[in-house]
DNA sequence: CTCCTTCGATACAGACCTGTCTGTAGCATA
DNA sequence: TATGCTACAGACAGGTCTGTATCGAAGGAG
């Protein structure tokens, strides 16, 4: 047999392909989809134009690829979180909402970005929508799992409240005072969990 | 005394200005703001573009009309609702949840034109979002309102759970299922006011 | 009848948008 | 050395964006 090829068909393509994802998801968050234009991305990236329709095709590809980032770091997070807390789903379901709520209390916290996103592109066959609709259903899905270990009468049911009030935090940083927003929303978990058992 | 002016200092002048504002709110809401360029209000609502400049010297200016009468809409139904009500916090409730989970339920619902917009416009200055904070500040106002009349022990930390729920409820549309809102939302808030009697 | 305000129509400026095209340099493999 | 592949650099096309300037018409008020 030949060796085929040494490794990888090219070495640092991947370097100038993250370069870009990097720079365009801080971007993107950061002042808005539709307000960061690819020549920005270009130039803060350093890297060529070409370059940047080489790996994303368009912008509405490079859009998706950045909310697919965004759902994979937030999978991380969680997946980080959940594993300090094994065979405890009660406990899990505290640390979520305990980062959760930190999160959504940081100042310079711009929200959702699947959210913010979906907002920005009714179009319901846009690419990146597809990526937040799946996301989304992960969400609940996931949050079923640990309803499914909180010995409910309605698991899935809890996991859509649950997940309402997820949603609702990531909106709702006008309306919290400082330092508010984690125990208020631990204390509404533990209530609709409560509610779920009667 | 003289009789000054007939009525209005300008006799039509207010319908161009009230056919531009409803023709740009039907389009910034449906397709989104920054998606709908100032020709195309001019184009739909047949009107000179010159009025549109005249009577909303910018188009930010434009924008934070729009959520101001969005806003406006908003309270008008939520009184029309309140004032079926009298003198009972819990059934009022009850009601406020039933539209909106009817309202969010909708096939075509496209959320929130407050959070939507904020959504699309991080800069801090920009006039919209002084707009969208006074209608946070005040859906967090009125929910406190009826909580008070329902002798729960924090009514301002019920109503920022309350709150939460509904604002959750305008971006999870996605993982509803179809006739489900309702329901879920009125349990929910069921559930938070029950655990805050406690 | 004459002023005065508002309106529509349209051309325009200047910036920005996405996406393409051309050309060149570096580097690894054959 | 020759061949691909990827990268950078930058001009360019064609369209859209916000906002302005100029024109003439309509219509009520004095």
């Amino acid at each position: 047999m030949a060796k085929h090829i040494t490794n990888a068909p090219t070495p640092g393509t991947n370097d100038v392909r993250e370069r870009i994802l990097e720079t365009a998801s801080e971007l993107f968050y950061r002042r808005g989809v539709r307000a960061v234009g690819v020549d920005l991305v270009v130039e803060k990236s350093g890297v060529a134009k070409t370059s940047l329709y080489r790996h994303f095709g368009t912008k509405d590809d490079l859009i998706a690829a950045f909310l697919k980032r965004e759902d994979l770091d937030f999978w991380s997070t969680w997946d980080r979180v959940r594993e300090q807390h094994p065979d405890d789903a009660s406990a899990e379901l505290d640390a979520h909402f305990e980062w959760i709520g930190e999160r959504v209390g940081r100042d310079n916290y711009r929200g959702c970005p699947q959210i913010n996103t979906v907002a920005e592109f009714p179009e319901s066959d846009h690419p990146a929508r597809k990526v937040a609709e799946a996301h989304m259903r992960e969400l609940r899905r996931r949050l079923k799992t640990i309803a499914e270990g909180l010995a409910v009468a309605a698991p899935h049911r809890l996991a859509g409240q649950l997940a309402v009030l997820i949603n609702g935090a990531f909106v709702s940083m006008q309306l919290f005072e400082p330092g508010e927003a984690t125990s208020l929303l631990r204390d509404a978990a533990h209530a609709l969990i409560v509610a779920s058992r009667s």
